[in-house]
DNA sequence: CATGAATGAGAGTTCATTCAT
DNA sequence: GATGAATGAACTCTCATTCAT
């Protein structure tokens, strides 16, 4: 509680030089990770700032303060819920060897992102069912990075002759990143699946793709 | 309670002269229309009663008397939506000729579908984020209706030689399943993607899996 | 529940002669003695006509019907009560051999009618407490009745030369009477004393009581 | 907190400049002192926060905030009513000289301070009819503050020979409380007896008693 | 900068009652 | 005559937010 002055931040302690310095961004950080947390458990609307603030440890008007009140604090979470998906977008892993390897590694990597950020899908999840503006943004976050980088690999491997010259790898593509989102949204963290009945789904399937992307003699 | 009288109803229209009274079902039936439709639209949170019961026409005081509370249509609604979940796996259309028309037909059929129920699915949808038991719920209706339904039709496929021996058709099944309700649910009602954009993915999506379906020589 | 057609009515079977004699008066009397018991139990305020019915057995509606509301309910209890404070100051005990007998009598004798009173006297007591003319009426049944009765007997004491010439009698009687409603509404009844206790205390002011009527030497 | 800055705000006038803000105690003890006439006014159940909040000329939140809602309020104010209790039986006058004038002096003590206490003795009043807790705490300080009282000092007049020594003072020291709780509570306060009606009673009494408890030779 | 005090709006629910069957 | 349906009013309480210290 009281070793020195920034004790209260577990995990970001870096610098806290100056007696008061950088208070302000653990604080906001603070609040944003209570209110995805909360919002994530009870839905935006049923949420309270006072719980929110109460799981942080800070005082309720900091809210308003720093987000200029719930709504705000919503706010923060979307936009990082799009910062997050372009960033992870940029650190994907490497090629596999064939296609099938591909199609699995690709969804497993979706669900396997569903999974970690869980939480702040479902708050996301939860207001684009209510706010258009919302729901834009999250379906441009799945179509711009994550289908739009999944046809580009594919387009590889069919530069290398492994799928058909005649296939919409658009469309294709695009299916694919909406199966990896049921999959890892859907099947996992909302309706709570079993992660083992999901790999075993997500193998099959990408064994009939890789399958049917093949070009045929 | 017998016919005659004001027996349909189905569009709560002052269709029998004076103010719609003295008709229990009708009046129940208004208000489970009415709460389907602002809960859809504003999250089951955020809704009001006062809002159902004015889109309904009614007195605010007949969801305490028939549903015992603003839950209690909630409850209602969910359960409708399982029951007709179930209703819907029994009406499915005839087998098609080919593996991939029947993948695409069933694929199309369960977009249609969700689009039909899409206020109802919102709602179930916004109660699963927070609610396990709704979870749940949804859960089993998918898995056991729509995943099920799917699987038994393409034992049929397998029976008649146009489906490989070796593979899990369980698992493919609860893939597909996944992926119509992803492009029906998601894509087209959360979303508000394009119709023909969705029928692309759902046809270059069954090409490619009918493909890989196929036993290969 | 189906012998015959009074059956519902425990007590006052009398003659139920006609198909439908005589019911109007046994529903009267259910609905009263459910509100007496119902209205004691939480007060007249937080009681509801809901409670009162269903205690009855009967429709609530009847309530409107037969005493106009809930208030006729509670007017008619009152009435009651100072109609059962009449009828008991005509029913007393005759007289006892000597003073300190009599006093103690009497004492017991009010102790033991607010027990017996003590569902309808809590009732009247709850609106006293907040309506004048009902506290107006309670004190009429306590001094016209009960002092006044006990100021009679005591004259006749005093005629036998058991009672000091001097005394105010009638002061006398309403401080006695006083004490006996004290011990026996609010010692028993609402502070729910031990019947033993208040028979001691009522016997010690009895004995000193009658020792200070008598006439000094 | 400290003195000076509108400590005293005995009643909550508006003496210190702006409108009677950001002083906490203040602030509760105005809305108990309305609460207390509220309630009594109207009995518990009937009473409205707002008429409360209304009376105090405050916000209606601020009772959730300070009391926790209207039960909280309730429950401080049967607190209240003990505290004062047993304070009251601290500061009694002196002993009298003569037994008469002690017991007068006692009865017409307790009576006096009905009136005084007269709104908030109603409200205990109420409540004990509903609730046997409060029922218990009203007993509990009527028999242990003023009967244990009254009964020291009756002792002392038996030390200096003027009660007979046969007589069970506890019993009659309970019966004395009764009935001067029955003089002041009932008789003054609920059935609005006449002041001086009472003294007379109060005063026969005292006059009987007193002869009764001498030792007869 | 940070915090306790205060506030207005509004929600769900309960209740006694009136309306028609 | 009796009963279910319907209704308007009101209440307590919760919440996000603004005001001052």
């Amino acid at each position: 509680m009281n070793e020195g002055e920034c004790s209260a931040h577990a995990d970001h302690a870096a610098d806290c030089g100056g007696p008061r310095r950088r208070d302000k961004e653990a604080t906001k950080r603070a609040l944003l990770d209570a209110a995805r947390s909360v919002f994530a458990e009870r839905g935006f609307d049923a949420a309270t700032t006072r719980e929110v603030a109460g799981r942080a440890g800070l005082n309720e008007q900091l809210i308003q303060r720093y987000f200029g009140g719930k709504a705000g604090l919503l706010e923060a979470l979307v936009e990082s819920y799009g910062r997050e998906e372009e960033a992870d977008a940029a650190s994907l892993p490497p090629l596999a060897e064939t296609l099938e390897a591909e199609i699995e590694a690709m969804l497993s990597h979706e669900v396997g992102r569903c999974w970690e950020r869980r939480e702040l899908a479902k708050v996301v999840m939860d207001r684009a069912l209510v706010d258009p503006e919302v729901a834009r943004r999250m379906a441009e976050a799945a179509e711009g990075c994550r289908a739009a980088r999944l046809q580009e690999r594919l387009e590889t491997f069919r530069a290398r002759g492994a799928i058909a010259a005649d296939l919409d790898l658009c469309a294709i593509a695009q299916g694919i990143a909406t199966l990896g989102f049921g999959l890892g949204f859907l099947d996992r963290v909302v309706f709570d699946g079993c992660p083992r009945r999901t790999d075993e789904i997500l193998r099959a399937q990408a064994r009939v793709l890789a399958g049917g992307l093949r070009p045929q003699p």
